[in-house]
DNA sequence: CACTCCCGCCAATTA
DNA sequence: TAATTGGCGGGAGTG
């Protein structure tokens, strides 16, 4: 064949060892003085200029088809010294080159043909996806770009993406390292750590924060720059080792490729939009959003998307937002990491995707990989990223040293998720007009939900829904928007008809017992029950896919109580196969379908008071009351009944949870309380909106309560049965709290037979040390000081522990818990303040011991720390989910 | 016109 | 200093 071809090439020896510089250089005359380094070749000869050749060229520089016809049958055309010319590919290759055969006709290589991602299938035919030991390859740019017919530009682009990867390291100038995927499972774990610690945070975090991370400018700056240095993996490899190569400056297309795939693996959706991820990934925070660079960044962006998706770990896709269509794309590679380095990982989804000539390496492959891992996590690794270095104002939080980086991210992340909320928004319709405070969607940050909010279908009521995003990164700048929820809180709580409505939509179904909660101030908080993911399960009519997103998403929230636990089961309902991972993320997947696109949410943090209040308008006060007794009613009283039962288990929960009740009408938060009736287990989430900006952040906790407990109070309680609450950070202050009723816990034995139910704290916050205040305790208590909300009470008879009390006044006491929550105390309480904007520093307020139970929106900042602490509480498993909303505002 | 993204200039880094 | 790397953005190809 090869002898064929040469004839057919005739001349060209020149050109096969030279075909870059034909084509490549323009305009000059075919000179044929090699101009880039020409290498070796095999066989040099000298005189390439037969009268064919001539005419060769001077059709090529006639004609880029022909040129790329040119270049293409050298490209195709076996190695002779390669190692690996006896790959498959290049059988295809010829085959090609046979059928171009015909003159230059048409097969137009056109820029198709050219493009950076058919390059780096070619590039990556050249080598083993699972190489074996021996067959590691080093890698000549100078010998790869000739082969490959292009300049060596291009095979920089291709190895720095394949670099951050680990799919290779440099060893020497000019050499890299052949590493294949064995790796690749794991470099995307780290980077998915990585990526969580970054942007989950920043998902969950406020834009405000930003702003304040101004202020820390220098520092930040400092941070930056440290990261980049390094490349967020570092990974040094012991085979090959590239001691320096790490150090050039930020290199970037390593580190964004790092980033951009990061964005993946903590999005819920797995969807990214370009622009987004371009906003994300610029450095300086958006603010200056300087149009060129964009511009740049996008365009860089194509190129680590085109060897992303040669290597099958993204798509193209398209996210239709409100504007218009947007480019995305969609990872579909591997999105569970299993903990050693898996061979097969490359089967799963991304298999698929690849093209078959890798398939088909990679059948041969993975039988032989041993799978080692080379890189060892450095802690660098991460820590590289997430910007460690200057912590954040926070400070306070021990825990949150990345958080600053977050912050930054968190805007960016914000944005995502601004736009998948607002696209929610879109799928369901929207009421706008409730929410049109929402605002503008596109823009608003608030959209919190991006994806996760999704129970709702159209309502914006549902913000709530967004916790189980927000559980993720979504951080949700949201906030602001989710005032909107908050006005149509308001107004729904009594009326029921919003909740209603949903319920058609099928989509309540997913948080049936759930009942809601709205405070009119901004801040919203959530509460995460266990989660089950039953509710997945569960029929979604009309809205089929909100609903299961929205089951997902709450699943998702919850992820961190079940993850551990029972994660895979409860996932497996809704997650096939995705055992190991977080049910949230498992149900990210799912939820695929939500890009999570950002919108750019300009600053968020103002707006959202304002916006929120005003739609409730309406004193959070009286808000809260209703609502609480709303919830109560509606939800609760199933709930109690199965979930008293069991609380624990996810399972059990699941089961629990198909069983769906059908549940109450709950004449006060309709749409909550059906959701919640629906969804009989779900967990419950409080979100809260930070008054002010994300930052201050929102919380999200689940519960996992005890059924019992939760059943209980809400029925009777009116205050809440929510077993968890979160907390705005910075506005906590101006909160006022959420008590969840008890918990069970799966630890505590309940004491009391009163709060029988509750016991638990599980509440996977204990991790989070939290500088909020609120609060929560398991046990009941109520806080004798705070004596707090009088107005709530009347209901509460029976289980002390629900109360919420909710402070109106604005004073907040934050009551402690007496027993660390772990212990499963029956009952906390909370305090707040009132929503006045106050920020109050969580921190003073809360109680030591509780910390654990919740974070502040800082700390909060990390879901992922969160998730895995909780995954060492117990949370348990049952618990109901219910969500509230709080329209909070200022209270009057 | 918007989206893609090729191409290659040229600066930063290395050798 | 030359070579290697790689940031960057003009502007062309596509749809």
């Amino acid at each position: 064949e090869n002898i064929y071809d040469r004839s057919r090439m005739a001349p060209k020896t020149p050109i096969k060892n030279e075909p870059i510089d034909l084509s490549k250089q323009k305009g000059c005359t075919p000179e044929r003085n090699p101009i880039t380094p020409v290498k070796i070749i095999d066989r040099p000869q000298p005189d390439p200029w037969t009268p064919t050749m001539n005419l060769k060229i001077l059709v090529s520089a006639a004609s880029p088809d022909m040129r790329d016809r040119e270049k293409k049958k050298e490209l195709f055309r076996p190695i002779e010294n390669s190692e690996q010319s006896d790959t498959p590919d290049s059988l295809q290759y010829d085959i090609v080159d046979d059928s171009t055969v015909d003159e230059f006709e048409k097969q137009r290589p056109s820029r198709k043909q050219k493009s950076l991602g058919l390059l780096c299938q070619k590039f990556l035919a050249r080598y083993p996806n699972y190489p074996l030991s021996t067959e590691k390859a080093t890698i000549s740019l100078d010998e790869v770009a000739s082969i490959l017919g292009v300049e060596r530009r291009r095979i920089y682009d291709i190895v720095n993406v394949l670099e951050s990867l680990q799919l290779v390291s440099r060893v020497a100038k000019n050499q890299y390292c052949w590493h294949g995927r064995h790796n690749l499972s794991q470099t995307l774990k780290m980077l998915q750590e990585a990526g969580e610690l970054q942007y989950g945070e920043l998902m969950t975090s406020q834009h405000k924060e930003q702003d304040l991370e101004y202020k820390f400018g220098e520092q930040k700056k400092e941070t930056i720059p440290d990261s980049q240095d390094k490349p967020l993996l570092d990974f040094s490899e012991p085979d090959c080792t590239s001691a320096s190569a790490n150090s050039r400056k930020d290199k970037s297309l390593r580190i964004m490729s790092q980033k951009f795939v990061m964005l993946f693996l903590v999005s819920k959706t797995k969807i990214v939009t370009l622009d987004v991820a371009a906003k994300i990934l610029i450095e300086e925070t958006q603010d200056t959003v300087d149009h060129s660079k964009f511009k740049t960044k996008v365009r860089r962006l194509y190129d680590i998307a085109n060897v992303l998706t040669s290597l099958g770990l993204i798509k193209k896709v398209h996210v239709t937002e409100e504007r218009g269509r947007k480019p995305a794309f969609k990872w579909i590679g591997p999105v569970e990491f299993p903990e050693k380095p898996d061979e097969l990982r490359g089967h799963s989804p991304t298999s698929d995707s690849l093209p078959e000539t890798q398939r088909g390496a990679c059948a041969q492959y993975q039988s032989s990989v041993t799978g080692k891992q080379r890189f060892t996590r450095h802690s660098s690794f991460n820590s590289a990223q997430p910007c460690e270095a200057p912590r954040r104002k926070v400070s306070s939080e021990p825990n949150s040293p990345h958080q600053e980086r977050q912050d930054e991210n968190c805007s960016k992340m914000i944005n995502l998720t601004a736009v998948c909320r607002q696209k929610i928004e879109e799928d369901t319709g929207n009421k706008a007009c409730d929410t049109k405070t929402i605002l503008n969607s596109a823009k608003n940050p608030n959209i919190s939900l991006p994806f996760s909010l999704l129970p709702v279908p159209g309502d914006s009521d549902f913000c709530v829904n967004p916790l189980p995003q927000a559980v993720f990164p979504v951080v949700q700048a949201d906030v602001p928007s989710f005032s909107l929820p908050n006005g149509i809180s308001s107004q729904a709580s009594q009326p029921s008809t919003p909740a209603a409505s949903k319920t058609e939509n099928g989509k309540s179904t997913l948080v049936p017992n759930q009942p809601f909660l709205c405070f009119p101030s901004s801040s919203l908080f959530m509460l995460c029950g266990g989660l089950q993911e039953n509710n997945m399960s569960e029929p979604l009519p009309a809205a089929g896919d909100l609903a299961n997103r929205s089951a997902e998403a709450q699943a998702a929230a919850p992820p961190t109580a079940c993850q551990k636990r029972s994660s895979h089961k409860c996932s497996s309902p809704s997650a096939p196969a995705d055992d190991e991972e977080p049910a949230a993320k498992k149900q990210t997947l799912e939820h695929s379908d939500l890009p999570l696109s950002l919108v750019v949410p300009k600053k968020p943090p103002e707006s959202p008071k304002v916006e929120s209040s005003p739609g409730s308008g309406c004193s959070a006060a009286v808000h809260l009351e209703t609502n609480r007794l709303d919830l109560t009613s509606p939800a609760a009283p199933e709930i109690a009944n199965k979930e008293s039962t069991k609380p624990l288990d996810c399972q059990e929960q699941e089961k629990q949870s198909q069983n769906k009740d059908p549940d109450e009408p709950p004449p006060g938060n309709e749409h909550i309380s059906k959701e919640n009736a629906n969804q009989p287990f779900q967990p419950q989430y409080l979100y809260v909106q930070p008054t002010a900006g994300l930052s201050s952040f929102n919380f999200l906790f689940s519960a996992n309560q005890a059924p019992g407990a939760i059943s209980l109070a809400a029925n009777q309680l009116p205050s809440l049965s929510v077993p968890c609450v979160m907390v705005p950070s910075a506005a906590l202050a101006s909160f006022p709290l959420v008590c969840s009723p008890s918990f069970t816990s799966p630890l505590s034995s309940i004491p009391d037979g009163s709060f029988s139910a509750a016991a638990s704290p599980n509440f996977s916050v204990s991790s989070l040390a939290s500088p909020t205040p609120v609060f929560i305790s398991t046990t009941a208590v109520v806080s004798p000081k705070v004596s707090p909300a009088p107005s709530v009470d009347p209901q509460q008879p029976a289980h002390p522990a629900l109360h919420l009390s909710p402070v109106l006044t604005r004073s907040c006491s934050a009551v402690k818990l007496d027993s660390p929550v772990c212990m499963g105390h029956p009952v906390t309480l909370l305090k707040l303040q009132q929503p006045s904007s106050a920020p109050l520093t969580p921190k003073s307020i809360r109680p030591a011991h509780h910390e654990a139970f919740f974070k502040t929106p800082g700390s909060l900042g990390d879901p992922v720390a969160w998730k895995k602490n909780e995954g060492n509480q117990t949370r348990n498993a049952s618990s109901v989910q219910r969500r509230l909303e709080i329209s909070s505002t200022s209270p009057d």
